[in-house]
DNA sequence: AGCACGCCGACT
DNA sequence: GTCGGCGTGCTC
């Protein structure tokens, strides 16, 4: 007898191992590890996935395994390992490192139903459920007081409980008419079919005629304006054939990509390659930090790199940050690559996700082009892994498993012994350090292609603006520049930050602002709904009149919207087009790539924008971009603020005078003193992470020292006071007195959707006994968790402190 | 996570 | 006496 290994799809403490299960002899050699199956556990059937094989198990009573859901395994004997280090590098559980690596189509699904057994002895007022069929869902009977009359009823063998387990999404098919006889047999036929049954006559002549051996049947019943009862007719004469073919929903089925050809290199980016290529040469596992200036070429690079790693029969992954961001990546990948990349992407349906893992999982495609989980990616021959802009926030998955893309990274490079590049003009400090100190090789590239220098950037004091009366969220400097822009019919860029400063609602003589009464945070005001409106819960209001504190009339809302900004600039530059780009005007899917293609095709003078025009994008007539409040993410509560601003500044600099026309860039700020905004200004990345690097070490922050947070959340104040307080201590006495244990402190937003949040935060150096004494902290809450809804977080090594 | 088992108070 | 509340513990 041989058994299967199996973590079930139970995410819990409790079973957070594996069971053994019995492999019935139809499937002995079949079944593999890393194929899904379902298998009985307890009362009912669930699924399972396989990690391992065995002739003897030391479980006295072992059940077979029920079903497959899989005819081939669909994580590697790879992944299966990785997902016990993601276990033990981000305490989850194994189900849900498992479910992380795989496309969200294909987490389990489970229905419950009744089936009638015996209908003579169903009670008749039972009949009404099970009229149409013999099987009905359970949750049909919910609240009708049948609960206990039912389960009498399975104990005679009268109902049955049948649980259904698929996947959350099918594969998508196309029904085809196959053509299943000889053009003599189809001849034969005709002769035998009735003179009255037109539809069929027609169907036969039409294979006669074309000769096709297959069609699909939307197509077939369209062109012959045949219903669909011939069809049916012929395929019980076992003429024809109605198969189910599968298709990919390709979502750049539709778009041509003009194939593009390697570029000569300069001698930087020559320099910059040679010792990824001699890596992948020979299959040597190192880091490399590409730190190129915006501009510098990283991205033909990268691609280079990616065809020698094809040319070697192998395949490269290239992650980016959330790709739908950027557009102008994807095409540059498929140009090159053409049928041999596959794109994943949050922009992408869950159907469209699943179709382009397949095609990685089936060896269709060589090359993956994707945002952060595009990093599980199920290759057996990785030669290469990049990831580009290496210090985006988004590479850090912010709910369980709590994983950083770059230590994955790391981990698959090591196992397929291949080069991993991080791509960056602003680093990490982590990662920059781990450069210095030789851990990673350092790529240098600090010169544009194009014989532009970087673009002059000038810093607007907006207290000096207020002072000489402007009040006007644009300073005179940047309106007479865009002005200039406007005459010579160049572009222009604009871009706010909005994060934390979005258009909240305050009353301008007592100071308040109205606040979401479910979590600690002021509430937005949405132009289109009329209505105050909570990030974090959803919770909307009216808008007020008057001050709801004072009644006074001076209740404005506050902060810039981007709308707001748009309204002022028409008022401004009543001549210059503008595109908006928000999330009102990008909630559609594919909106973000039009509104960026109109502006590419000069449709407009300037595009407005948040966060997502930092990043990537490259317009040759863009020579200004302007940043209206360059200091707002400097007051976040969070110690990478610093840094964050930098890399913005730099980020949005860059996008300026990229190719022929110089570049020219104003930063507004009411901190223009602050060394974040300063060192951006003059392009000065080493100054910046020197100076950040002292304050780290004084301040004892990464890259110094590792952190942990804790964060636990309940509906009363004092339950999470206390428990903080109480995690805090224990953890004190399991520490070494190198670590620094911080709290119970408060969250930085203290309360969502009416959870207190507090926290407590772990600095150390090495510490061994950490992840054992943070795995007893979860299992000495674990019942008060379960009953008292009590939470507790842990993230190691977290990106932000919220 | 479900689900059964089992022990208590509130009703026909 | 039985019905239904939810605390406890198990699932190969």
């Amino acid at each position: 007898m041989t058994y299967a290994s199996v973590i079930v799809d139970v995410p819990a403490k409790q079973t957070d191992r594996v069971f053994d299960y019995e492999i019935p002899d139809k499937w002995e050699g079949f079944i593999q590890p890393g194929m899904r199956v379902v298998v009985p556990f307890g009362p009912r059937q669930i699924q399972g996935f396989v990690v391992g094989l065995k002739e003897t198990t030391s479980v006295k009573k072992t059940r077979p395994i029920s079903n497959l859901i899989d005819i081939s395994p669909i994580l590697t004997q790879e992944l299966l390992q990785l997902a016990q280090w993601l276990r033990d590098h981000t305490l989850c559980f194994t189900i849900s490192a498992f479910q992380a690596m795989l496309p969200a189509a294909l987490k389990a699904k489970y229905e419950k139903w009744i089936i009638v057994r015996d209908r003579r002895k169903l009670p008749p007022h039972l009949e009404l459920f099970f009229d149409s069929s013999d099987r009905t869902r359970f949750e049909d009977f919910e609240g009708t007081g049948h609960y206990r009359l039912i389960k009498q009823l399975i104990d005679d063998e009268i109902l049955e409980v049948y649980y259904e387990v698929k996947d959350k999404l099918s594969k998508k098919t196309v029904k085809v008419i196959v053509l299943s006889a000889t053009k003599d047999e189809l001849k034969e036929a005709k002769k035998n079919i009735s003179a009255r049954a037109q539809a069929q006559h027609c169907l036969i002549d039409f294979f006669l005629e074309t000769g096709k051996k297959r069609i699909e049947k939307k197509q077939l019943l369209e062109e012959l304006q045949i219903g669909t009862s011939a069809i049916g007719a012929l395929v019980k004469l076992d003429i024809l054939q109605e198969v189910d073919d599968e298709r990919y929903r390709d979502p750049y089925a539709h778009r041509e990509f003009a194939k593009s050809e390697p570029l000569a290199l300069t001698s930087q980016q020559q320099e910059a390659i040679s010792p990824i290529l001699s890596s992948i040469e020979n299959e040597k596992h190192e880091g490399y930090v590409m730190f190129g200036v915006t501009g510098s070429g990283k991205t033909e690079v990268y691609m280079q790199a990616v065809d020698a790693v094809l040319k070697k029969g192998k395949e490269a992954i290239v992650l980016v940050p959330e790709i739908s961001l950027t557009p102008q990546m994807v095409n540059r990948f498929k140009s090159r690559f053409g049928s041999d990349v596959a794109v994943m992407h949050s922009g992408l349906g869950m159907g469209e996700k699943y179709d382009e893992w397949r095609k990685i999982h089936r060896k269709e495609v060589k090359v993956v082009v994707g945002a952060r989980s595009a990093i599980f990616a199920p290759f057996e021959n990785v030669g290469i892994i990049i990831i580009d802009e290496e210090h985006e926030t988004s590479y850090k998955q912010e709910d369980t498993p709590r994983y950083h893309a770059r230590d994955i990274a790391m981990e698959r490079g090591r196992f397929h012994r291949c080069p991993v590049v991080l791509g960056s003009a602003t680093p990490t400090l982590e990662t920059f350090a781990r450069a210095s100190k030789g851990v990673y090789h350092l790529l240098t590239m600090d010169k544009r292609m194009s014989d532009q220098g970087m673009p002059t950037v000038e810093i607007v004091d907006m207290r000096e603006e207020l002072r000489e009366g402007n009040r006007s969220m644009f300073s005179r400097d940047l309106l007479e520049k865009l002005q200039i822009r406007l005459e010579r019919g160049e572009q222009s860029v604009l871009f706010l930050n909005k994060r934390g400063y979005s258009s909240f609602v305050m009353c301008r003589d007592c100071g308040y602002v109205v606040e979401c009464p479910h979590c600690d945070i002021s509430l937005t005001y949405h132009r289109i709904s009329n209505m105050l409106k909570c990030h974090y819960c959803g919770y909307e209001e009216q808008v007020h009149a008057s001050c709801p504190s004072c009644d006074s009339d001076h209740f404005r809302f506050f902060g810039t919207g981007t709308q707001k900004v748009e309204e002022e600039l028409t008022k401004l530059l009543p001549s210059a087009r503008v595109i908006r780009m928000d999330v009102d005007t990008t909630s559609k899917k594919g909106s973000h790539e039009k509104l960026l293609q109109q502006f590419g095709d000069r449709k407009a003078d300037i595009l407005l924008g948040t966060q997502m025009i930092a990043k990537g994008l490259d317009f040759p007539q863009v020579t200004l971009v302007g940043v209206l409040t360059a200091d707002t993410m400097l007051n976040i509560p969070d110690f990478r603020s610093s840094e964050k601003t930098f890399q913005l500044l730099t980020q949005v600099s860059g996008r300026a005078g990229r190719h022929v026309l110089p570049g020219e860039v104003v930063i507004q700020t009411y901190s223009p003193e602050h060394y974040s905004v300063e060192l951006a200004s003059t392009h000065d990345y080493l100054g910046f992470y020197q100076k950040e690097m002292l304050l780290r070490k004084s301040h004892q922050y990464p890259p110094f020292y590792y952190l942990a947070l804790v964060t636990v959340t309940h509906q009363e104040l004092t339950k999470v006071v206390t428990v903080t307080e109480r995690i805090t201590s224990y953890l004190s006495g399991q520490l070494s007195k190198e670590a620094v244990i911080l709290g119970p402190v408060s969250s930085p937003i203290a309360r969502i959707k009416d959870r207190y949040r507090y926290q407590c935060i772990i600095k150390y150096k090495r510490e061994p006994n950490l992840h054992q004494a943070l795995k007893n902290v979860v299992e000495k809450y674990q019942s008060q968790m379960d009953q008292e809804k009590l939470a507790i977080h842990i993230d190691l090594n977290p990106y932000m402190l919220m």
